[in-house]
DNA sequence: TCAATTGTTAAGTTTCTGTTAATAAACTGT
DNA sequence: ACAGTTTATTAACAGAAACTTAACAATTGA
């Protein structure tokens, strides 16, 4: 779930945009001071988006808009009033990634935040997305894994867990970290779900060569085993 | 012949931005309606280039050139008045190509365009308009697909997704993506709209070949499978 | 205006995912 | 080697998430 930052000083704004952002599936974090959004973006687990209103009472938003852009690509979003011009250039000008002018239709703040984070979202797509061995070929570009030259189709988690295993053959890798790196950083639940995962991955890739396997390492993870 | 549209509702600036670009063999064309200048952008011969003045009456200026920036690569030159810094920085901010201040002296004007477009011209290098599969033909010189030697009539915006998707075979490409490569990045839409549209494709094409059809990626969006 | 296209919504369906619990296997200390 | 303990495998289920589809609303252009 994408956590967006509100930085507004106007407790009304704040409400609405709260209402209509949770309404939509966002988590949201609301703040008054320009302070705080950059501790905030500096943080542990920074926000998706920040909205932010450029007059805030203790620092001058584009400042602070400049600032977060000087150190991370959250985008920013500037919540300028009708007659503050200057705010939305300014903030244009230093990286914010749209404007909206109050009074505002909150469905119409929601379309823009998704059309911005759906912009951002692009360019951080992963790279490297072709991994081939003897017999096997794991292409994340087509979404499909190829064994023996037989298409295996793999639903999402099984092929990304494959593909995260294969990319460091023979390296074991504990539950713990596999859902860190494969379900992501905030997922909570339980890690026998690996296990089951690896269950069904086997049973697609039952004796397919034996070159390559998933293996277990009683006590600590599981590895994808590469030989010669 | 290049065609150049002056979009200014002052009619002494029009007229002798008109006399230099002829003077200098460039085909004009002006208007003071900014829907119009978005329609002659959409139509059928768009201009090579637009200077536009924000202050036209019936729209605002930056939206124009925001929204001529969601659908093509149309360069555009702000002619804003000396004290209107904030049409500049937002013109440029929203992919405007230049800005020049009135008073203009129109052989800076003419220097300007002719920079632009030979910037542009290098970018702008011939697209491939023709796909060809096994009995599948999409020509989007014509806007017209052919289907086993039968035209089938698709209206813009199944064509295009039909393209694009078809443009990289096998490639997955998320309901995201989709959005930002076909219907723009200024588009604020929810994307089962995508779904829709495929469906309304698959009807269309259904059961045309064997070789090629719109695939499914569960969890990640969609594909135009090819085989052999 | 009308008709065609495009976008939205919601119900219905399918597929996937995580949990549980029973069973099997591997390790431990004696 | 044995019993006891820990860990892994597996199947089955329930709920969640994602997709399909149809019908309707909005928009656009003739």
């Amino acid at each position: 779930m994408e956590r967006i930052l509100i930085a507004d000083d106007d407790k009304t704004s704040r409400e609405a945009l709260q209402l209509a952002l949770r309404r939509d599936g966002f988590e949201s974090l609301a703040t008054q001071s320009g302070a705080e959004v950059l501790s905030l973006c500096k943080g542990e687990n920074p926000p998706a988006l920040v909205l932010l209103e450029p007059a805030l009472p203790d620092r001058d938003g584009i400042e602070i808009c400049k600032e977060v852009r000087s150190f991370s690509d959250i985008p920013v979003i500037i919540l300028s009033s009708r007659d503050d011009v200057a705010a939305k250039v300014l903030g244009l000008a230093f990286g914010a990634d749209d404007y909206i002018t109050k009074p505002f239709d909150t469905r119409e703040v929601m379309a823009r935040v998704k059309a911005v984070l759906r912009r951002t979202r692009i360019h951080n797509k992963p790279k490297n997305t072709l991994i081939t061995y003897e017999n096997l070929i794991i292409d994340m570009n087509r979404y499909e894994a190829k064994i023996g030259g037989k298409v295996c189709e793999l639903p999402p988690k099984e092929i990304e867990l494959l593909f995260h295993l294969a990319s460091n053959p023979n390296k074991v890798f504990t539950r713990d970290e596999l859902l860190d790196d494969v379900w992501g950083f905030e997922y909570y639940g339980d890690s026998r779900t690996i296990d089951v995962h690896i269950k069904r991955l086997r049973t697609k890739l039952d004796g397919v060569s034996d070159k390559w396997f998933l293996k277990t390492v009683w006590g600590v993870g599981y590895k994808f085993e590469l030989n010669e």
